[in-house]
DNA sequence: TATTTCTTTCAAAATATATTGAAAGTTCAA
DNA sequence: TTGAACTTTCAATATATTTTGAAAGAAATA
């Protein structure tokens, strides 16, 4: 295969895959386009190489650049703005988990912990079903907001070497 | 709070929730009111609690039966079919996770493979962006491919109580 | 078998989301 | 300043997704 053509077909697939996990086609594909693009592109780059119209570009990398994702780059002596992704995965996996926490789960367990304090009888099986259910997740989502936190501080290396031996 | 209030709070809430990971805000709240629901379900119970068609709710239904989330539960003497949906967060979290996994993860890093045996010159500096992009890519997913194998045959105790330790 | 009860299907309609592109805004060099 | 080069905004439009509801299908009962 050539160059170009696995190119088109990474950056089609991350737009797909984007799109199951409620990110927008257009920005995971941009996402997709400059990570593997060795140089900083410009807005008319990824219009061009995405056949996207300006405006598209432009909301989508500002939402780029507010996960952390993507960087404005100055190039000095050019008028023009460039934009270029994080390529360590690692980095931007750890972007991602840190952004979702604060946006996601952290409201979601303030929530929780609202709705596990409702009046009632305690021996009603719809009450007990009900605060059981809410107990149970909200204690999940702590465990799992406190393994995240420490994903967030390890670094790659962890993960890629020390973590199986530890899980045998 | 009132049972029916929080009720309602939980329901809106992991429908919104949803939809933030690809998941349609019907089928999360159909997932969300049989969690809290002691005793199972018709499909007319749901379309009068949650307000919506025979049609939205019998389609929602089967997906999230697909998912392994919820079951036909015949009772006895009954000419109705009723749904009840699993109950321990830990269960709902690692079917999820194999059913993400097996859907999309994998197919995914089939891909990558696939992407990473490209022609021409590795000297070359897009060839180069890319082959490692891909290359790093890969080298995560399949690590995070382990350790969620790892996850679904764990049981919940050892999330709860032996993972922090080793964190540490 | 006919009738009733319940379930499934799917084309049409409604809704939600993404995209466009032209106009307004900004920045900078001359 | 002026105007060329570039960026941002957002109402209108297009597209994609979800929802409806009536009709058809199945299963149980009389």
């Amino acid at each position: 295969m050539e160059l170009a053509e696995a190119k088109k077909q990474f950056i089609s697939s991350w737009g797909a895959f984007g799109t199951h996990w409620g990110i927008n086609r257009t920005m995971a594909q941009i996402h997709a386009l400059l990570m593997v693009s060795a140089d900083p592109l410009t807005q008319d780059d990824v219009m061009e190489q995405l056949d996207v119209s300006r405006g598209n570009v432009n909301m989508n990398m500002r939402d780029l650049i507010s996960w952390g994702l993507v960087d404005r780059v100055i190039l000095s002596g050019e008028r023009k703005e460039y934009f270029t992704a994080e390529k360590d995965i690692w980095k931007v996996a750890t972007q991602i988990i840190k952004e979702r926490k604060k946006r996601e789960l952290d409201p979601m367990l303030k929530l929780l912990a609202q709705l596990e304090n409702i009046e009632g009888d305690k021996k009603d099986k719809d009450v007990k079903q009900f605060v059981d259910t809410i107990g149970g997740i909200r204690k999940f989502g702590k465990q799992a907001d406190q393994m995240l936190d420490m994903m967030i501080k390890a670094d790659e290396s962890w993960f890629l070497g020390g973590l199986l031996k530890i899980f045998k």
